[in-house]
RNA sequence: GCGGAAGUGGUGAAAUGGCAAACACACUAGCCUUAGGAGCUAGCGCCCAAAAGGCUUAGGGGUUCAAGUCCCCUCUUCCGCACCA
């Protein structure tokens, strides 16, 4: 068609255009006040990090919850589709060390640069509820909860060995230190230090936040079962053992009370208070204890913890088993962890094949004391790891089941004092402290006379100093600032001295989305009100790098912040989804590799349209995205055929009016069904499968099979009004996706307002349903031919088709039909001998 | 070791237990042309010269009239946890 080339898509034009006038109109995709009459649909995108750059990652996770969000609004719901800047962190200060940049200015330069990345990609973002965690009308909130956690006990100092990474200069969370090493620093081995820090009492928490994940049905198995995992609830008992000849006693921690007659040794961690005891009398000792120590940090560095070899040395003390006073050797063992249960295990190596290579490598004795519940079996090897047997050699307890025994022997422990039921937790409490400058200032005074005192609310929030030299190294940046540090105590009115450390930036994050309910409340947090109108978010859509993080911490945040009655809700998102990485050449993009791709490249190459369609369009959201350029580029051109055909034919569309299409058939109705198939399945993928990738696939299919009758579109055997249809509804759907390229030709159309906010098109039943149907009919489960029956057809029908099908005649002719199955619309099989 | 997800053309992938490979990318051939990162037509899982036909969803068993899909075993890849007592 000659006339075709007249019409020429140009993303370069037509996106900076409507870019321009989106920006203008503020309230677009505003979402309603929380009194809004229509229903509310929170639907948020984890907020990103502003390094300077968005990435291919980026792009993918917006594209998803912009589809959502446009997709939302056109079904009529009161949208929230907030954005933010996690803004406070490491790399803030890194670059002002490098570019002698305040952290701030970079921060918020970075910001605008990513804002208008933002704008340039079409991201439909409520930006009037803008969160930047680093300024003070957000971050005083952080110290107002941490006061308030600090009044109900859940923050508090302590010192402990804590995780530092000497590349952060800084101390890191449980959850921030990955198979030994920095979770920003890969190559960096976290090294252990005993520090003085400030911790939120996350473990208070531990039953509930494992409990509740029961509940979140709408979050991925995979991350309720790594919480699970990290949380690592275990039931057990504690039981103590007395020490001979010395006044300690031991308390060993133990899943299997039922095996404690079978205890031959006693293994403590090598840092236990015991074994430091008795090191301090015993140089030979002390040691052997330092050489364990020394290769517990050699195996942390080398990153197999779990491979390293067991071994321990006999501390020539004995313990007494308070069941039936029998005195076991005390070792010290390199397998044994100080931070989980007591420090000490009560080793049983009959019944437990850890305890079992120990005791055979030092020749401890191995004592048999469960036996298969059935009497008949034959004796079972040791070590024998059944929990179904029954006890034997356990005194008053033999003959008792395994589980039986487990609570007889609970009981009398705890009747005689020297024991009793316990549930451990692996989820140790959040480290908060952080010795860097870019961070909340905790809101915490420490004086001379009145100890640690916290800052009245009325002097919050607690600023961050802006003139301050970074580049020194060592020690907390805020602790060289003494207009800082220098302050009068609140309580007593004496010098004193402010906390100098910054809280993990973890903080900002866990309670964000609750901001933007109420992003500029001066006065509080939030209203709860507002908070309660949009929580629990809707949905909720990020990396699953956060699986343990963020999203436990922001669990926990949520939990306190309603016992603190602010909100009702436990749980702040009621589904979570978490979207593929995007790799490219087989591996994650990383400027180590080489292998990014920049968005503002596919941008000024195709066009922010194509670049998210593609993104959508590769792979399934939640799997792996392989960024191809040829497949922007496929998208980009499928892009320029809708946008030729619909501008080819608008005038036609136009000239029908509102006039609705009428009793269509041919070609038209054929097409019509199409439609109303399309709007079916695209709906379907909008309310479950998520499955966008054949939502853009299933839009193709349409567009093919208009195309492919151009000669009489063209002719103008199409009546208008069908026209009309096809090419609004297909604009309609298109919004999700491309929402440049609708808001275009939405406008050829002549449609009223934005497009996006035009109501989703529904599908008419009666056209989604075909006159005729092709039919498999399959000979003993074999297919042998197709038949065309009308669509109504009853099984009778379709089994006379096809008996009378020639193929199918041909291979049953001298042959028994013994059975025939006919499922309606589906299939016709014949089993034939 | 424990737990989870996955394995389908040259590539990305599709398929409520009912015609495997839709939709694209790449490739091949052709057309068109004010030559563009354009458009159009056709072909494109494997075997066979072609047709007819046969084979095909990591491998092996099973359930079923019917299995990529459900069950069992094995292998491989990725992810998480891991001396957890």
């Amino acid at each position: 068609m000659a006339e075709d080339k007249e019409i020429r898509y140009d993303p370069s034009v037509i996106e900076p255009k409507w870019q321009q006038r989106w920006a203008a109109d503020p309230t677009l995709y505003a979402a309603d006040a929380f009194d809004s009459g229509r229903p509310k649909y929170y639907v948020l995108e984890m907020l990103p990090y502003p390094s300077g750059q968005l990435h291919m990652g980026h792009v993918r996770n917006y594209a998803i919850g912009d589809a959502l969000a446009r997709h939302m609004w056109m079904r009529g719901y009161n949208v929230l589709h907030p954005m933010g800047w996690d803004a406070f962190g490491l790399p803030a200060e890194n670059a002002a060390l490098k570019n002698n940049t305040p952290p701030r200015q970079w921060t918020l330069s970075n910001i605008a640069g990513m804002k208008r990345q933002f704008e340039r990609l079409g991201m439909g973002f409520d930006w009037s509820r803008e969160v930047t965690t680093c300024l003070p009308d957000y971050y005083r909130w952080n110290q107002w909860f941490f006061l308030r956690m600090y009044e109900r006990g859940l923050a508090y100092r302590k010192k402990s060995k804590v995780n530092w990474c000497p590349d952060c200069a800084t101390v890191l969370a449980n959850e921030q230190v990955i198979d030994g090493r920095c979770w920003r620093h890969e190559d960096t081995i976290v090294e252990q230090r005993d520090l003085v820090q400030w911790f939120l009492r996350i473990t208070a928490y531990a039953q509930e936040l494992l409990d509740g994940l029961d509940k979140l049905d709408g979050w991925p198995e995979k991350v309720r079962t790594m919480q699970r995992n990290w949380i690592g609830r275990s039931e057990g008992t504690e039981v103590e053992f007395g020490v001979e000849n010395r006044s300690e006693k031991v308390r060993v921690f133990t899943t299997r009370v039922d095996t404690i007659f079978g205890a031959t040794s006693v293994q403590l961690a090598p840092e236990h208070p015991l074994v430091t005891a008795l090191a301090a009398a015993d140089a030979g000792l002390k040691k052997q204890v330092n050489e364990l120590l020394e290769e517990q940090k050699k195996a942390r560095e080398a990153g197999d913890v779990g491979a390293i070899d067991k071994h321990g040395v006999p501390t020539g003390h004995f313990a007494i088993n308070p069941f039936n006073g029998e005195r076991v050797p005390i070792w010290v063992a390199n397998y044994v962890l100080l931070d989980y249960g007591t420090g000490a295990i009560m080793s049983v190596p009959g019944h437990d094949a850890r305890d079992f290579e120990f005791a055979t490598k030092y020749a401890i004795p191995v004592r048999r004391v469960i036996a298969p519940a059935d009497s008949n079996a034959e004796e079972p090897e040791l070590p024998y790891l059944s929990e179904d047997g029954v006890l034997v050699n356990s005194g008053e307890f033999s003959g008792l089941s395994c589980e039986a025994a487990q609570k007889q022997l609970r009981e009398v422990a705890a009747r005689q004092g020297f024991g009793e039921a316990t549930i451990t937790f692996r989820l140790k409490d959040w480290g908060v402290s952080r010795q860097r400058y870019w961070g909340t200032p905790i809101p915490m005074i420490h004086c001379e006379r009145d100890g640690i005192v916290p800052v009245p609310d009325d002097q919050l929030p607690v600023l961050l100093p802006e003139q301050i030299d970074i580049t020194q190294q060592g020690g907390s940046p805020l602790g060289r600032v003494p207009e800082f540090v220098n302050v009068t105590c609140p309580k007593c009115g004496g010098p004193a001295r402010r906390e100098t450390d910054t809280m993990d930036t973890f903080v900002d994050s866990s309670w964000y989305f609750y901001r933007y309910t109420d992003a500029k409340n001066s006065a509080e947090p939030f209203a709860p009100a507002a908070a309660q109108y949009w929580f629990p978010i809707d949905q909720y859509i990020g990396g699953v790098e956060h699986a343990i993080l963020h999203l436990i911490y922001s669990r926990f945040w949520t939990k306190v912040m309603r016992d603190l009655g602010l909100i009702t809700n436990d749980e702040p998102a009621r589904r979570l989804f978490t979207q593929g990485m995007v790799i490219k050449d087989g591996a994650k993009m990383s400027k180590s590799k080489g292998n990014v791709v920049s968005p503002d490249e596919m941008v000024s190459r195709f066009g922010a349209d194509a670049a998210r369609m593609y993104a959508l369009f590769a792979a399934p959201p939640d799997r792996d995205l392989d960024w191809q350029e040829d497949g922007v580029a496929g998208v980009s051109r499928f892009l320029g055929r809708v946008y030729r055909l619909v501008v080819k034919y608008a005038s036609v569309a136009r000239s029908a009016g509102e006039q609705a299409a009428e009793s269509p058939a041919g070609t038209s109705l054929k097409l019509l069904r199409k439609l109303h198939q399309t709007i079916a399945k695209i709906t379907l993928d909008f309310e479950g499968r998520w499955h966008f990738n054949t939502s853009v696939a299933a839009i193709m299919e349409l567009v093919n099979e208009i195309q492919a009758v151009d000669a009489q579109l063209a002719s103008g055997e199409i009546p208008a009004p069908v026209v009309h249809e096809l090419l609004r509804t297909l604009v309609l759907m298109m919004a999700p996706f491309a929402p440049y390229l609708a808001a275009e030709l939405w406008d050829e159309l002549g449609g009223e307002g934005a497009v996006f906010r035009a109501p989703w098109p529904p599908s008419n039943p009666e056209l989604t349903r075909e006159d005729e149907l092709e039919v498999p009919v399959q000979i003993n489960g074999k297919l042998v031919s197709v038949v065309r029956v009308p669509s109504d057809a009853g099984p009778d029908a379709i089994q006379a088709a096809a008996l009378a099908d020639p193929k199918v005649k041909s291979r049953i002719e001298g042959k028994t039909v013994v059975k025939i199955i006919v499922v309606p619309r589906k299939t016709v099989n014949l089993v034939v001998k």
